[in-house]
DNA sequence: GCAAAAGTGTTCGAAATACACCCATGT
DNA sequence: ACATGGGTGTATTTCGAACACTTTTGC
C-alpha cells in the first residue's frame, strides 16, 4: 500500500482523482536459484521496505490499478494477476510510528484515514523483470522469500497470506506458466512445486503425472551449461494446460 | 451492496462515518427441501430485489461490515463469513437506471460515485434464520437459487461468482458445519454436497468416505417423520472437522 | 402390503507411493 | 576420471468408481 505512491508522471493528480481510502498492494513473486521472490521497495532516504502498492483512480477499476503498479515497477505488461484478499481492519498498523518514518517523504495528513488495502499476488517470470523504483523510493529488488525484513505497514503479514492463498489454490492456478522461463526443464518445474509447497518430491513420479496430463511438449534443444547432463526443455500448450486447470487442476501435483 | 443500506437504527449516521464508495454485501446461503437457498431483499414499494449489504463504517473492520448487515437480516451471530471477491470495476452497472429506480428511497446524488463492494458468502442454518428487512426494504426473503430474479446492480453476477468460489473452496470450507441443522443425517450431507457439486454422488461409497475420516459421532437417536426408514443422526467432532480441512480437506468428498 | 428412502459389501482398475541405477556433461 | 545432477521402470498398495439388494417406516 502507501497511498499517494503513483507513478512519477501522475503523482500531482489531484486527490479527487482518487478513490479515498483504498489501495491495491502486490506481492510480486519470482522464481529464481531454486527460490520464491519478492519484489520491494525501499523508501527515499530510509532504510525501510514495503511491497509494491498504491491508490485506486477513480478512472479505473481495482485489478487496473494492480495492474498499472505491477507494470510500473517490473515493465511487464499483461501479467498473471489474482486478489487474494482484503485488509480492511479498522487499524491495521501503527500509523504514528509511518507518519514518522515517511514524513520527510508524505504529508502526514495522508495518514489521517485508515487505508484498506486489496491484495494481490502477481506470478512473474523472473527474469523478464526488470525492477523499477517509483517516485517515493530509492531502490525497487527481489528479495528471497526466506529473508525479507521487516516491512512498513502490515506487508510482511501480507506476504504471509499470500502464499497461503498461493499454496491453496496451487490446483487452479498456472503457477509453472507464469513463474518459470519459457521454455523451462522438469527439474526446474519440480523445484518450484517443491519450493511453495514446502516439501520434496519424488522426481520419477512427480514427471510421470505431469506428462500424463499432456500438456507439456519436450523440445528438441536441451538446457546446457550445467557441469551435468543436459535436461530436455519443455513447454506448456496452453489451451491444454488451461483445460486441466480449469477442470479441477493438478491435484497437488 | 446499495451505499446507504443501514439499519434502522444507524441510518441517519453523517456520510463522514463511513468508508466512501465502499460498501459490504452478502450472498447469505442456506439449505432447505435439498435446494441451495439465497437470502433476498425487495426495496421499498418495488418489485425490486437484491443482495443485502450496505456501507463500512470507518469504526469498524469490513468484517465487521458484513457480519452486521447479516446479524440484521438473520438475526444470527457468529456466523461463518467468507470474502470472496472484491467487485471494483469501474462500471459495474447502469447507476442510471438505480437512481431512477430507487429515487424515492435514496437520494440520487449517493449514486453519483461508483461503489466499490466486497463481496462476502455466509453460510447459515436455515431453520435458525429470522428473515428481517431493514429501513430501505419491504421484504426480506429466501430463494431457491435455482429461481432469482433479475436483480439489482450486479447482483446476479454477485452469486455466479460466489457459487463458483464455494465450489473451488468446497474442500477447505466447514460447508457440512455451517449449512447443516445440528445433528443431521448422512443422506442430508450427501444432499448438500450433490447440490453445490451439481452431480449426484454414490452413497455407498459417500459414507464410506466420510466415516473413515473419523470427524462424525453417531448419535443414540434417529431421525424420524418420514415414510420410510429412520436414518441415524450425526454431528461433527469440531477439533477433528476442523483439523481435517485445515490440513487438505475433504477431497471433493 | 406397499411405496419410499436408508443402509450396507465386494470387485476392479487407476493412481499414488516407494525405491535405485545408469547416463550425460563440464571441469 | 569424477562429481553432479538428469533421466528412467517396476512392484506394491491405496483409493476411488461401479454396482444391487435388503431393511425400516408410515400410510
Amino acid at each position: 500500500m502507501s497511498p499517494q505512491q503513483t507513478s512519477p508522471t501522475a503523482q500531482h493528480q489531484k486527490d479527487a482523482d482518487l478513490v479515498p481510502q483504498l489501495t491495491s498492494d502486490c506481492v510480486i513473486l519470482g522464481f529464481h536459484d531454486n527460490q520464491l521472490r519478492v519484489l520491494l521497495l525501499r523508501w527515499k532516504d530510509t532504510p525501510f521496505w514495503s511491497l509494491p502498492g498504491g491508490p485506486v483512480r477513480q478512472s479505473e477499476s481495482v485489478d487496473a490499478a494492480a495492474n498499472r503498479i505491477l507494470q510500473e515497477r517490473t515493465g511487464l505488461d499483461d501479467i498473471f494477476l489474482q486478489q487474494f484478499r482484503i485488509f480492511g481492519e479498522e487499524v491495521r498498523y501503527n500509523r504514528k510510528e509511518i507518519q514518522d518514518k515517511l514524513k520527510h517523504i508524505i504529508a502526514p495528513d495522508i495518514w489521517y484515514k485508515r487505508a484498506i488495502s486489496i491484495g494481490y499476488y502477481a506470478l512473474v517470470d523472473y527474469s523478464k523483470v526488470n525492477p523499477a523504483p517509483d517516485a517515493y523510493t530509492d531502490e525497487c529488488r527481489w528479495w528471497d522469500i526466506q529473508e525479507i525484513p521487516s516491512l512498513l505497514f502490515d506487508h510482511n503479514y501480507m506476504i504471509e497470506v499470500a502464499l497461503e492463498s498461493l499454496r491453496r489454490q496451487l490446483s487452479w492456478q498456472p503457477i509453472g506458466y507464469n513463474l518459470l522461463p519459457d521454455p523451462f526443464t522438469l527439474p526446474e518445474l519440480q523445484r518450484l512445486y517443491e519450493t511453495i509447497l514446502g516439501r520434496n518430491l519424488d522426481p520419477r513420479n512427480f514427471q510421470r503425472k505431469l506428462l500424463r496430463l499432456g500438456i507439456l511438449e519436450r523440445q528438441e534443444a536441451r538446457r546446457r551449461g550445467g557441469a551435468f547432463r543436459s535436461p530436455y526443455l519443455y513447454r506448456f500448450i496452453k489451451e491444454k494446460y488451461e483445460a486441466v486447470l480449469k477442470e479441477g487442476g493438478l491435484l497437488f501435483v
